[in-house]
DNA sequence: CGGGCGAACGTTATGATATAACAACAACGC
DNA sequence: GCGTTGTTGTTATATCATAACGTTCGCCCG
């Protein structure tokens, strides 16, 4: 699998992009930062800013998605489009499995919360810890 | 969930927890762990374990907040009670300022969200960056 | 062609955030 | 007293992230 460019705005990957890119799809989950870089010294990456600066421009143009609470980074699950700006994170504490979650109607409840405060929203981080299905006991 | 005992709403603080939730609460805003650090030198405090010990038992009780994508903490601007798990912090890129804001449809919808997926939540990081009033430019 | 220029690169060094580990001590029940 | 438990102070180190700098790449335009 490689780093085609998915829809409207995606310009081409330089090559440590791709790199990092593919590692994060390949890996189906979440990474750090030095994960990454412990990865990719195979293929010649070398130094941490090497690997920041591929998630930075990654993240610019919403193909990866960094999560704040466990200082990782994951591809985005999406079809690259809208909705990256309310995207929510369900991971989970057990088998570190993320899954990206979107709904309109949260992004509308978080809008108008902040909405009342006077608060002119630019981004949001959602990120809800738990346990996945396949992790929680098997009671019911 | 809303562990916290109802009837003593303040479970007896150390002197070390104390100095620190002082701090915070000085500070009306948010406060990385070595910015407590720096300000509380005066009054003994030496060292990171001393701050993150304390830090971690402050949020343990929800007194205090840790905001994941600024890596600070914040006091709790509630009542101390409860929907702790489910807060979401409006922070101004601007001026720092964070306001805790809590509203129950977006737990039920979060909630409901996660459930779609098979998850079940057990805390949740919600933190929006934007411009708050005061500094959002005044036309518009 | 080849000069200019902005983006990306490789590298070194360092800054910022967070925890491990351990010895000393206080508080408390018995 | 004496153990148990939890907090403290301390040193050292792990983990996460960026500054700074010169070099190279890609590409437009003269």
């Amino acid at each position: 699998m490689t780093s085609a460019a998915k829809g409207s705005p995606s310009p081409r990957l330089t090559r440590n992009q791709a790199m990092v890119y593919d590692a994060l799809v390949s890996a189906s989950g979440a990474m750090t930062a030095y994960q990454l870089l412990d990865a990719l010294r195979a293929e010649g990456l070398n130094a941490p800013p090497q690997i920041y600066r591929a998630l930075q421009r990654l993240t610019d143009i919403g193909l990866v998605h960094r999560l704040e609470s466990t200082h990782a980074f994951v591809a985005c699950q999406h079809g690259d489009g809208t909705g990256h700006d309310t995207a929510a994170f369900a991971i989970c504490d057990d088998c570190g499995d993320v899954v990206e979650l979107s709904d309109a109607r949260l992004a509308r409840d978080l809008r108008s919360l902040a909405d009342g405060s006077g608060f002119t929203p630019h981004r949001a981080s959602i990120e809800l810890h738990g346990t996945c299905e396949r992790c929680r006991p098997a009671n019911d």
